[in-house]
DNA sequence: GTTTCAGTTGCAAATCGTTTGCAATTGACT
DNA sequence: AGTCAATTGCAAACGATTTGCAACTGAAAC
């Protein structure tokens, strides 16, 4: 059931696939968004427009390009917001094809994140939408806990 | 499954039942709580502080007293946070000796709010938990679709 | 009922994530 | 190489939320 064997979101993109992706919506691509889309590559974990700006070379490129440039490629698919309830969106590289679906498992006290490949039942989705009259219905689906590190921390004080 | 029979975070509270749990946490009951309530009471939805403020008789409150307020209900396990998504937290009160754990399908034309009965289920939840080694899982979970109206709305245009 | 004081409040300023106007810059096509 | 729309950096603007502080007010004590 812990499948891993599925499409996984996190199986890094070649470089050059990701280029054309962005150039097949015809966008120009540059030096900000090549070094952007390098870091997402490199990190395959939720990141905040903040924690790729750090990743960054210094002053490779300005934290509005970074807003500007997830917006692009959430349009284009190319990536997936995700919010943990604390302000800042998140974003991940979504697989060509895929449309990046998934959930987390976040550690509340040091936000460690597992990806998680197990999923809200879609008959029991359809069913709710179905119920209250809902077309187009998904969902967004968080989980959020005690990572074993911080447990020991907490056990410690 | 579709269940409405158990304890309902809905059902309205007595007023006097609200100001005996804020006394119980040793706390004063003000003016400007005394009124929060009551609009929480009234409104049986997630509200946003912005949308509580509206709905107060104006001038009754300070937008930072709200803050204040919701920070200090959350606390004492009276409201409930949730999180659609946009930038805004919403408040719910939460029926006494309930943990308030509940979701929400949302219109993302119209921001209609239903309240939903169903879970995650539980079992995966705790497979979830253990084979991450993570303590205290819990989870939040939302769901998105259009409306009926806005369907109609939709199509019209 | 008055006193008393910690708990509360309003107001303004500060913070944080995010957006936007604008002039300067630059990919990509000719 | 030349052209032009797309893109960028910078600074200002924004919306949600937090906070410092002096004035104020429940509620317990007198």
């Amino acid at each position: 059931m812990k499948a891993c064997a599925h499409k996984h979101p996190h199986q890094r993109q070649e470089m050059s696939a990701l280029t054309d992706r962005l150039r097949g919506h015809s966008r120009k691509i540059t030096g900000p968004r090549a070094a952007i889309l390098e870091i997402l590559r490199q990190h395959p974990h939720p990141l905040t427009n903040k924690e790729i700006l750090a990743a960054l070379p210094k002053g490779q490129c300005d934290l509005a390009t970074i807003y500007r440039s997830m917006h692009l490629l959430e349009k284009t698919g190319m990536v997936k917001r995700f919010h943990f309830g604390d302000g800042a969106s998140r974003f991940e590289l979504v697989g060509e094809g895929d449309d990046g679906h998934h959930h987390h498992l976040v550690c509340t006290k040091c936000a460690e994140v597992v990806e998680i490949d197990d999923c809200f039942p879609t008959e029991v989705e359809q069913r709710i939408a179905a119920a209250n009259g809902f077309k187009a219905v998904t969902h967004r689906l968080e989980f959020f806990g005690i990572c074993p590190e911080c447990q020991q921390t907490l056990r410690l004080k």
